[in-house]
DNA sequence: ATATAAAGTTAGAATATTCTAACAAAATTA
DNA sequence: TAATTTTGTTAGAATATTCTAACTTTATAT
C-alpha cells in the first residue's frame, strides 16, 4: 500500500497528465506545495516502486500500475465529493477539502456502500468523471465556454478549476451544472462574454470565467 | 494541531484512563502495539505540549486540554460509527476500523452535519457515550451481566470491548443492545450464565461474554 | 552564439516516528 | 530480605518526509 503522502503526489501527476499526459518536477512542486528538491527524490522513489517513469531531466509519466492507483484514489475522492453533496447536504463549494481528506481512507467497503447508496454515478458534482472499479473513465469531449460563438445555445457540464472562491462566484450568478446558457455576444478585445440563462438577460462572465466553464452543444440526440 | 499520531497516543491514554484514571506505558504500548520506548519518548513529547502529566516511572494521566482533544477525537469517531451504522447499512461490527480512521479528518464542518442528521445522538452503535462539543459525556451507570443475580431481568445497553468477533458472535446469537434479558441462573464453579430472551429460553452465556456486557436493571422509572 | 533565466539535481541537515539492545527501577515472589 | 519478574528508561540507529544551499542542465532571450 502507498502512504497519504505518495497518494498525494500520485494525484497530482494523475491531475497534471490530464491535460498534457506527463508531469514536470516544477509543476508538482507549484500544485503540491512541497520544494522541488523534495519532488525529484519523490520520483525517485515512486520509479524505484514502479509507479512512475522517471529520467532525470524529463517530466513524469505515470506507468500501467501508477495510472491505475492514481485512478483509484481519484475515484475515492470524487465518490466522496458526489456523496458529501448528494447524501450530506453540502455546496459543491464546500466538499473538496473533505474530500482530499477521506480519499485516503482505506476501506473497499465504505466506498462501494457510498457507489451503492448514490446508484453509480458517472460524475462528480464538478462535472468531472468518476473512474470505475478498474480505474476507466469516460471522458465526455467538452467545450470551453470561452470558444463558443454567438448565437450557441449550450449546456453547462463542468468546471476546470473549483476552487470555492470560483465555485461561490457561480453560486451567486445561479451558474449551476445542466444550465442551459444562451451565448449572445463577445468583446473582440477582452473576450468578455455576455450570455443569457434562466431569467436572467445581458449577463457578463469574463474571459477567465470562461476559460473554467465546459458545455455541451445543446442537440437532440436520436435515442 | 495534533498529527494523526498524537491523536492515537491521546485517544488510547483516553481510553485506558476511562476505568483507573491513568494509563502507564506498558499498556498503552500492548494497546497501541508499539514497543515502550517510543511510547515513552511519545510521552515527553505530549507532557511538553501540555497534554499529559508526566513523572518518570510514574502513569501519565491527561491534562484539561488533553482531557479535551482526546474527547473531541472520541467524539469524531463515536459519531461516525453512528453515522455509518444508521446513515449508510453498516453493521456495528464494521464499523471501528472506518471509524478508526475517519476520526482523524479535520472538518468541523462534517462532523457538525452528521451530528445534525442524526439528530444530536448521545450514544455511538456500542453504546458508549458520545462526548458533546465542549468534551463532556454522559456516563450511565450500568452493571455487569455476570454480575447480575438469578431472577433479574435486565435490559442490554452497551459493550465494554468491541472486536468485530465478539460482536459478530452476539449477532449470531441475535443479542442486539436494548434486548430484554432475563437472568435464569450462574453456574458457581465457572460463572456461565442461563439467560432468556426473545424467543429464546436457556440460552447459555460465558462469564468471559457476561463480563463484556453492560446492562440496566429494569425498572419503572418515574418520569 | 552568448548570456540569462528557468528547471532540475545533489548534498547535507532537520523533524517525526519507530525500532533493538542494554540498563535501571519498581513490584512481586520466594 | 533476596531473588526474580515486570515495567520503564536511555542510547543509538533506521525510515520517511521535508527543507536550504549550491550546482548543473535545459530553455529562452538578446
Ligand atoms: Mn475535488
Ligand atoms: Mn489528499
Ligand atoms: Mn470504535
Ligand atoms: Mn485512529
Amino acid at each position: 500500500m502507498n502512504t497519504h503522502t505518495e497518494e498525494n503526489y500520485l494525484k497530482a501527476i494523475f491531475n497534471l497528465s490530464a491535460t498534457k499526459g506527463e508531469a514536470n518536477v516544477n509543476e508538482l512542486s507549484r500544485q503540491l506545495d512541497i520544494k522541488m528538491p523534495t519532488v525529484n527524490s519523490m520520483m525517485k522513489k515512486l520509479s524505484d516502486r514502479g509507479l512512475i517513469i522517471y529520467e532525470s531531466y524529463k517530466p513524469v509519466r505515470l506507468t500501467k500500475k501508477g495510472q491505475k492507483e492514481a485512478a483509484m484514489i481519484i475515484r475515492k475522492h470524487r465518490l466522496t465529493e458526489m456523496y458529501l453533496v448528494e447524501k450530506m447536504g453540502f455546496g459543491w463549494d464546500e466538499v473538496h477539502d473533505i474530500a482530499e481528506q477521506i480519499e485516503h481512507v482505506q476501506s473497499p467497503e465504505f466506498f462501494a456502500k457510498m457507489d451503492e447508496l448514490l446508484g453509480y454515478p458517472k460524475v462528480d458534482p464538478h462535472g468531472s468523471p468518476i473512474p470505475d472499479r478498474n480505474g476507466k473513465m469516460e471522458w465526455t469531449e467538452y467545450h470551453k465556454l470561452n470558444e463558443c460563438k454567438p448565437g450557441d445555445t449550450v449546456i453547462f457540464k463542468a468546471v476546470t478549476h473549483s476552487s470555492d472562491d470560483f465555485l461561490k462566484f457561480l453560486n451567486t450568478r445561479e451558474l449551476l451544472l445542466e444550465t442551459v446558457i444562451k451565448v449572445i455576444s463577445i468583446e473582440s478585445f477582452d473576450g468578455t462574454i455576455t450570455v443569457e440563462y434562466n431569467k436572467r438577460k445581458q449577463e457578463l462572465l469574463s474571459n477567465i470565467v470562461c476559460d473554467k466553464i465546459l458545455v455541451s452543444h445543446k442537440k437532440t440526440r436520436s435515442v
